[in-house]
DNA sequence: TAGATTTGTGTAATCGATTACATAAAATCA
DNA sequence: TGATTTTATGTAATCGATTACACAAATCTA
């Protein structure tokens, strides 16, 4: 029929109780060797599936893993996404999403909605929450629910972090222009109140003071991770006195933008222009002129969060503790930048 | 402190009834004003959150759905999941998501799994069940829930599907490269014994016998879904005695492979060569020569098929019936085949 | 063979919320 | 005022599985 069967209806139809059943079905060592036979064919004749809704309720564990990320449909978090998956699944762990829009109520109200489906543990990228909301963060720390946050992370106390380095990134890239004989670098920066992006400036800073060069604040320009504003950006920039020469920008699609602005203006890239991108999107890639570009393994960061969100599960005893985990990012330095 | 409180707790806090507090939450009529008021205000200052497993296994209606799809790191599947969430979100359910990696086993695995859980309804994008398995399918179709294809169905009684339609696709394609002027027209098919691949090459097929052009079965040539193939694929073209003068690719991957292959040959696209993708894959935009492809709203086709699920869900009444939404596709036609 | 031990099952509580039914108290009516 | 209706609350079952505890039967020991 179309009813479920429970063990309640293997149990009546060999006239034993449930509490057999339920033993004969988990191996229990209590139970007689032709017992188990009996309810184990029975079962399966009757096409018995365990109700996990009802486990989990009585075990206090849903097997849930709740992941927020702000977007699902991007290559990164796509990705970061599919790591999760694959780590969790043969620990037979499930995967629920929710996006946030980069909406910071929509973010709340994941993270409650969450909790209130008794998920085992929340794995997330952040998007703009504010400190005055840090609350509904602790909350979920108070509740002993393993937290992860993956590349766009905060500093909370007992949260663990998975991120790549993004300061070595961005120090390493700069350096890397600087040593193709760009000495103006632009450079294309995202939110700075997000952690990620603050690391990746002073990355930058420092590998230009480093090499005694001094910050061209006009150089400097905060954009959305989108083609138009990679347009844009580059406009203001050759309108200026003294425009760059190369541009470092935190955004692959940005950079494409800039690269298609540039061609327009017949700037020559890579002899009279390097450009580098930040997050290895595919297109960067296939493009006829490559775009070099930082590499944040995204799968590698999934699945990287997912053990650490395991080892947390895994040793009730270290009870507080947050793990941070640093990723080293790697430079594929393609025609965009290269100046042989 | 740590643990949860129940309704249980703030019933004993207020020593009333956990019925009570039940009512009062639920905004039940038959509970005095004073009464509700202290419940909210107590549930409130306990951080009381309900559990949502204990509300589903008496309910039995877990408010989550299942999607289970190839890969979820390509930027088809992706967008279709962000469609779904969009849609289902405001419904107040969850998406789990399932990986398969195109392996059967993994698919009937998933299937179980999202069962065992409980879930209110399944939407998938099958891989390549043999008919064989379908007794898997129709497990899920008897115990009444509701099954959605999206992209890649089967035909089986009472599963409801979204899908653009591949035939007129493939036919307009087709149609369209003669009109560029293109009489030799290869082929790259994906899979045949999916049904979305077998309904594109009826569509080219067709296209070509209405203009009374033969079909050529060197033109044919099935490949997986990357640039490498794409490239293997052109060389074998170009071997011909008679090579061909456009290709038409069920995969963007393996046009962009082409493309690369044939400009290394000084083939010049579209002037000799006219090749058109299918997918909307990001990158055939951003390229410099743009790729003509089709686009599949994904996100439409996302939000679709939750919608079939919704409406399936509150209509009990219909109760077996599958329905069947097709989307148009639309043909993106781009530099890779335009010739003025 | 009486007593101790082992083995296999049954009983009933539990997880947290909802709800049909019962019932006491309050309000309304005549 | 006594009967009747309404209102608010309590009681207990339910969803499906697990498991501590109890206990009867089977097996072992001396």
């Amino acid at each position: 029929m179309t009813e479920k069967t429970t063990i309640y209806d293997i149990a009546k139809e060999l006239n034993i109780t449930a509490a057999t059943v339920s033993r004969a079905l988990n191996n229990n060592p209590k139970i007689s060797q032709s017992t188990r036979k009996l309810v184990l064919e029975t079962a399966n004749r009757m096409n018995y599936k365990q109700n996990r809704l009802a486990l989990a309720l009585r075990s206090g564990k849903s097997n849930n893993v709740g992941v927020i990320v702000p977007r699902i449909n991007t290559n990164f978090f796509a990705s970061v996404i599919r790591g999760i998956e694959e780590s969790l699944h043969p620990e037979g762990y499930q995967v629920i999403i929710c996006q946030t829009h980069e909406n910071e109520n929509r973010e709340i109200e994941n993270i409650n909605t969450l909790l209130n489906a008794q998920v085992d543990g929340i794995l997330m990228s952040i998007s703009n929450l504010p400190d005055e909301n840090n609350h509904y963060i602790e909350r979920v720390v108070q509740k002993n629910i393993p937290l992860v946050f993956f590349d766009r992370k905060k500093e909370i106390k007992h949260v663990s972090s998975v991120t790549i380095d993004d300061y070595q990134a961005s120090y390493q890239t700069t350096q890397h222009l600087l040593e193709q004989g760009c000495d103006k670098i632009a450079y294309f920066s995202g939110d700075r109140s997000l952690e990620i992006y603050e690391d990746r400036y002073r990355g930058y800073e420092k590998a230009l003071l480093d090499n005694n060069i001094p910050i061209n604040k006009d150089y400097i320009i905060t954009i959305k991770s989108n083609v138009v504003e990679g347009r844009e950006a580059v406009e203001k920039l050759l309108a200026l006195d003294n425009p760059p020469n190369a541009i470092f920008s935190t955004s692959d699609f940005a950079a494409l933008g800039a690269i298609q602005k540039l061609k327009e203006h017949d700037i020559k890239i890579p002899e009279d222009f390097c450009v580098f991108g930040f997050g290895n999107e595919p297109f960067t890639k296939f493009m006829e002129l490559s775009i070099s570009t930082v590499d944040q393994s995204p799968v590698e960061m999934g699945k990287m969060a997912a053990q650490v969100f395991l080892d947390k599960i895994n040793n009730v005893d270290k009870k507080k503790s947050g793990k941070t985990v640093v990723l080293m990012p790697k430079l594929l330095i393609r025609q965009s930048s290269t100046r042989i």
